[in-house]
DNA sequence: CCTACCGATCGGTAGG
DNA sequence: CCTACCGATCGGTAGG
């Protein structure tokens, strides 16, 4: 089962985090035990402990710099130019990009963080929150403009709009090699104006 | 932590795969232990096998009931009268209305199948098919008699409701008692009419 | 990074 | 439904 390090590893704590990101996605953070990162890795489960403090400060990291991840290029994206339509498509389209690139990751930090304890949890969250009120920002500036109906219901349609996008590790990988610009644009269709169309 | 059955629980057993629902849907599957189940019941841990085959049969049995339910209860929706509109609009109620009684086995239905084995991941991929195939058909008779825009993407806007519908026990039980059915046309109006309204 | 191991906990069972 | 227990596995550590 062990495989060597990969180009992008450029330290063993990389193969190790790449390797438990792998696994957490798939097999999930309790599902998963440090002898099956060892192992996956090449060496003993107490080796690990040379490298890192532990198995949730693992999650935690791999947790954080996904959500960082998404906030950071999302947040480009609600910041370029153009009308609030565009920028909606150029956020939706960021936020896809990530998930076809590291859709496990995505399944983590979208899913797993309730195994982290309290205070990490709080952490998150928050995180969670900022990359929510990019959404609801672009939302109440389209409102606002004219760009988007006055009546909608600016919370729910975040959310549902959220719940399209954490969805999309669900069925993304499994749908074959997809041009991840063309299934962003239909997605942004199906968000933007709905089944009734515009 | 024992607490006594309730009303609904007309055998031990009852109690077993109510409490086990609760459980798992806080903590996941891993994250529940017999001996967390057999405490809350107010038994011992070995006590629980006069009762029930074993940790994974009781998952099984929690999703395909849990997945029964929203196939019942949505088909009424499908073949119910009114137009196409009327009748997604009825089957995103029954869906909500399914989740909002029973959050956290909604939980362990869309989200913790993963941890069943191959043979009863099947069963359930099977079932899950057939639940998602009522939303794919209902949207082809929408464009097919017009009520739906003709140039929408099927799938993708099925997976797109479905990722909102299968996100909603993520914040519905933390958004305090508000009416399902203002929920359900609010979250409605957000799918079908989009950000930019009718 | 290995050897060797810790105490705790896991799902489950035999016999009553 | 309890007593008493099984073998396996868990996250993690000491010492090298």
């Amino acid at each position: 089962m062990a495989r060597t390090a990969t180009a992008s590893d450029r330290t063993p704590r990389d193969t190790i985090v790449r390797v438990a990101t792998e696994l957490f996605g798939r097999n999930s953070y309790p599902g998963t035990s440090m002898r099956d990162i060892a192992s996956e890795v090449g060496i003993l489960a107490g080796s690990l402990y040379a490298h890192i403090d532990g198995k949730e400060n693992l999650l935690l990291e791999i947790i954080e710099h996904g959500i960082e991840e998404f906030v950071e290029e999302v947040t480009v994206a609600f910041e370029g130019a153009g009308s609030a339509s565009e920028r909606l498509r150029a956020m939706i389209l960021a936020h896809v990009r990530i998930v076809a690139k590291q859709p496990r990751r995505t399944q983590i930090v979208f899913h797993q963080w309730r195994y982290l304890g309290a205070e990490n949890q709080r952490r998150v969250r928050k995180r969670r929150a900022a990359y929510e009120a990019l959404f609801t920002r672009l939302l109440e500036e389209g409102v606002a403009d004219g760009s988007f109906a006055a009546d909608i219901d600016v919370r729910v349609t975040v959310l549902s709009i959220l719940g399209s996008l954490n969805w999309t590790p669900e069925w993304l990988s499994s749908d074959g090699p997809i041009p991840v610009e063309e299934l962003s644009d239909r997605l942004s269709d199906a968000l933007m104006k709905g089944v009734l169309g515009r």
